[in-house]
DNA sequence: CGCTTCTTTGACGTCCCTCAACTCGGGTGG
DNA sequence: CCACCCGAGTTGAGGGACGTCAAAGAAGCG
């Protein structure tokens, strides 16, 4: 096994940790998960619609996005993935892709198949249950996604987004929240808020104006981080709520098993 | 076990088994699962938003909902919930509660143990997959209208709602895709729709003008079904996608594990 | 029959889209 | 080293979809 596979899956078994109590057994058990390294390239379609998949995509290095196209031709991102997702863990259960999987950056990904996720999940009741609450925080974050493009306006959409990557950045320690590596251009990011990529460059403008963040070549620079998250009502303590309790209640759910 | 248990049990099998392969000892055991029935009103809460559950709830009968709340106040509907669904399966593996579910209708309700969950996930492999199976279809819902509200209009987002909760109602042995009992006034519509309720109301007058569908009194008729899909952009070999093959697949999963 | 709740309608404002042009930086080839 | 080009970013003008505010019907219900 080489050692981009081998930092992949720990960056994935930390983050599943966040959320779930895994033992030494069932950790290494992850580890040891097969897994094919390759590059993709950006604008490299990894799963188009109406594939059907028999492996998932664990993010090595670089940015992915999930999306969907419209009859028209139109994009629309529904989430987007940093190294250590496993950006389509579902398809696990769901292999027809109904969304793509596609690069925004240069990329290394780790294809694991399918059957050996499976076989951990069969053999470790709490790799299962690690598995489906990834899923489940997954559907969490589109959730707020979903909220916010129904209920929020451009700025405020922004914002949150902004809020939301470098939360998750930092977490992941692949940056902070003041400064992180984003490479999306203003299309990509209007196809993730539900804008056009003209007033997606508007909003950007504005933010930068008012001193709150500025978003140049793919990098964030955030300059007030409490008038952006106030901007986009990002909830810090609610996004990170499955996580506290998980470390705690994870241990009770497992001995209850 | 009384005979609201079993049928909604029944019910809850029923849409596992649309895409979940399930022998007969598994759905026993889904069968046999404890559960305590309960009654609520019109607009009861039935979880709200930063509770700690331990139960997940099964309808048997009305129509729920999952919403959100904004700082301001205003509501953001992110999933409706039909008899036979499970509303928040998700919460076995995440129970701190981001969202709420609240009744729609007057409504039954069977309360289902995360416990008694987790024991036969735990027990059968299979179920476990079936519930993680479930998880997953219920985020692809959401993804839809994710897509929905980022880019398309008020018309489609209100036509493709339309489509999807009569397809749902027939599949689910409720109705007919043409004619459905839908228990929502017309704000808790534009909660779901991402709108205010005075455009919803215009909206709806514009498909009734135009001969596509009327909905009046909780209660949906469609009149022109192709144009309904049409101007919704409801696709319906994706949307049932993971239920044929799962059929299939789902035995091949089976075997593998 | 009077109350509440829901629906319907009008007038007007605003957020965001559309279309179109211009700018900028960085690569590439002559 | 300059000419050109290409993708991405920026800006302006005008329009349309949807929100806001306000008030008048309907419709259920005690």
């Amino acid at each position: 096994m080489g050692i981009v596979e081998d930092q992949a899956l720990s960056a994935f078994v930390r983050r599943l940790k966040l959320r779930s109590d895994l033992n030494a057994e069932e950790q290494q058990a992850i580890l040891a998960l097969p897994g094919q390294v390759r590059g993709v390239v950006r604008n490299q379609e990894i799963v188009r619609p109406g594939d059907l998949t028999t492996k998932s995509h664990l993010v090595a290095n670089g940015l992915l996005v999930r999306f969907d196209r419209l009859q028209d031709g139109r994009r629309a991102n529904t989430a987007l993935h940093i190294a250590g997702d496993m950006c389509d863990l579902y398809s696990v259960v769901t292999p027809i892709a109904e969304s793509g999987i596609a690069a925004l950056s240069d990329a290394i990904v780790v294809d694991v198949p399918h059957k050996a996720l499976q076989a951990i999940a069969a053999k470790f009741p709490a790799v299962a249950l690690a598995f489906w609450r990834d899923t489940a925080v997954d559907a969490a974050t589109l959730r707020t996604r979903t909220v916010n493009l129904g209920r929020m306006d451009a700025t405020a959409r922004l914002a949150h987004l902004l809020c939301e990557m470098g939360h998750r950045m930092e977490v992941a320690q692949l940056g902070s929240q003041y400064s992180y590596h984003f490479h999306v251009n203003q299309e990509q990011l209007a196809d993730t808020l539900g804008l056009t990529a003209v007033h997606t460059n508007r909003v950007l403008k504005a933010l930068r104006k008012a001193g709150v963040a500025d978003v140049k070549g793919h990098h964030v620079n955030v300059l007030d981080l409490d008038r952006l998250t106030s901007i986009g009502g990002f909830d810090l303590p609610q996004w990170d709520s499955q996580t506290k309790l998980a470390s705690r209640a994870g241990r009770t759910l497992r001995s209850r098993i």
